[in-house]
DNA sequence: ACGGTATTTAGAAAAATATCAAAATAGCTC
DNA sequence: GAGCTATTTTGATATTTTTCTAAATACCGT
């Protein structure tokens, strides 16, 4: 929750590219796991640091558990990548 | 430099704190320092990151060296972000 | 309830990261 | 050049992260 946990969890390409096929629509754990060369445990471990920064949320159907992406907070990364980019005291220099 | 690197840089509170205190102005290694309890490797280190990172560059003047954000990296990181953000059902590839 | 599939949890090992103290480098000023 | 001050590099250690295998849990259909 405290946003570093945000980057954090964006730190990683794996999870960064979990992202990228969440884009798309909802995917079960198992549909995810199968564009990496990672096994299951390992992936459900990147779900779960996603989870936990909030960047993605489960939804329970059948047998399976789709993931889905939280837009939301990508607009607290957002304010503060453009705070810092905005916040020069003068200097232009662009 | 390959991007990923950005956001391996932002994961870590330090540095991002640096970044922060950029924002206002430049700073020595030694005056950036002077914020955080840890000794000037440590500092040193992070801003080594920062700087591959190509979030911040370094201008040497006398006997110091000064720290200075790199804005147009931050570019990217909105970019990917927001593609993410505005990536409905059919977006477009990449 | 049983057998099967999907996913997670536990425990351990490997790899990467953050940190420090001590030594090295760089650039003053005299 | 000698002596300072600022900063970095080196080498070591502690912590964190990533990954695996094996075992556990969850949920479905019959």
């Amino acid at each position: 929750m405290p946003f570093g946990d945000t980057f954090k969890a964006l730190s990683d390409p794996a999870r960064r590219q979990i992202l990228e096929l969440l884009k798309k629509g909802p995917l079960s754990a198992g549909d995810i796991g199968s564009h990496f060369d990672m096994t299951g445990a390992t992936i459900s471990y990147h779900l779960k640091v996603l989870k936990q920064a909030d960047l993605v949320f489960e939804r329970r159907e059948k047998n399976y558990i789709y993931y889905q992406l939280n837009a939301s907070v990508l607009e607290e990364i957002m304010l503060w990548v453009s705070g810092l980019k905005g916040g020069g005291t003068d200097a232009e220099g662009k």
